[in-house]
DNA sequence: CCATTATCGATAAAAAATTATCGATAATGG
DNA sequence: CCATTATCGATAATTTTTTATCGATAATGG
């Protein structure tokens, strides 16, 4: 385990194996097989035994993994477990809805704070969390230390902004305007973007209704 | 062209194109190459020519593609240019975000109706649309011809509103919710999940951190 | 009118991811 | 106590995706 360097792909189906730990399932069995996740999730049990390897060691033949201890794997391997601090660019209708929900903290983030360059929110409270003006962006950031940025303003500032947060300290970028974003190497974009969600949706009806 | 059939990674990348070739560039060009996209986006250009390749036939040598054909087929193949109709279960927060949400329609989705099992919600409005009960979901969506289905209710009700979603014919199921649903053969779940998105951007941090 | 050059499209090579196979291990039941 | 079985982990084969190479084409400049 430890792996340290795992795929895309397998990080992108941890968060699925560990809500389906987490999730009621058929009463609190102690022990999971890779077997019974890939069942249950429609993946390969190879694919699974596969992923789990690079984040435990607790497997056993026969047995499968000890339920509670894979879940504290997972969430550590994952960074649930220590919250990162997060600034949030874009205080309007997405932002706010960011800033305020509350599932966050439990995947390991915490915002800090929201800014804008609408004056007219300057020192507005969302959900207990302030909106601040764009010139304390680089000042709080490197204060404490904040090394994940959200992007919410519209597309065409968004790069300005992205380039404002890297200038700020941000390794890494969540990014929700539709825009793609130019960053130096070492930088991490992480695209939230809809409108690839529905050309997927899209496409798969045209295959749908061509072979039909 | 009209591979029908391109790949996923390609179909996540076509959006981009056809942003970057909408966006203002650097004055409107009557012709662009892949070689110019790929570099504004940082991506290989042979990757471009590829997936161009499969949308589009007007690149010729030493000019490159027309810009304005070149739009006008990604928006067809993206299916931006004859609207989709939609419906989306659990009027909350988020759903009620999505239903107000003007964008969609560039995108070639067009929400119809919200549904909520809520009684206090039935019959509300929000940005023009209506809310409605359960009950009446299957008869709209048989009636009007409806294929997608957007998924926005608590993780733990997200299962039961899928199976209704496929009873009453939709085929494309866009979830938001943080659950992961089991469907049969030939219907499409795109998952919008934060989480997803979150165990990125912390693994990238945790590798930053971890060889520095 | 011809050499040069930017670009496309196709084919080939390389890399990555998925899937299959197989021996090893440990619990279970007779 | 031993055969059986479920499961893991590793290795190998397959498939998919990305990247590189190369000839063909058409505009440009002399």
């Amino acid at each position: 385990m430890s792996d340290r360097c795992v795929s895309k792909q397998t990080l992108q189906r941890l968060p699925a194996y560990l809500n389906y730990l987490r999730g009621p399932g058929k009463g609190p069995k102690k022990h999971v097989s890779a077997t019974m996740i890939a069942e249950a999730l429609g993946l390969n049990d190879v694919v699974v035994r596969k992923d789990l390897a690079s984040v435990s060691s607790s497997g056993r033949p026969k047995v499968g993994y000890v339920r509670s201890e894979l879940i504290k794997e997972l969430e550590k391997f994952l960074g649930y477990d220590n919250s990162q601090d997060a600034v949030l660019v874009g205080a309007g209708k997405l932002g706010q809805a960011l800033m305020a929900y509350g599932g966050f903290p439990q995947y390991g983030l915490n915002i800090l704070a929201g800014f804008d360059s609408d004056p007219r929110l300057d020192g507005a409270e969302v959900a207990g969390k302030k909106i601040l003006s764009m010139d304390k962006l680089p000042g709080l950031c490197r204060r404490v230390g904040v090394h994940i940025g959200i992007i919410t303003v519209p597309g065409e500032h968004a790069q300005a902004v992205c380039d404002q947060l890297i200038d700020s300290g941000i390794l890494a970028v969540w990014n929700f305007a539709n825009a793609h974003l130019l960053v130096p190497e070492g930088i991490l974009v992480q695209n939230e973007n809809m409108a690839v969600s529905l050309a997927l949706l899209s496409n798969h009806l045209k295959e749908v209704f061509s072979t039909k």
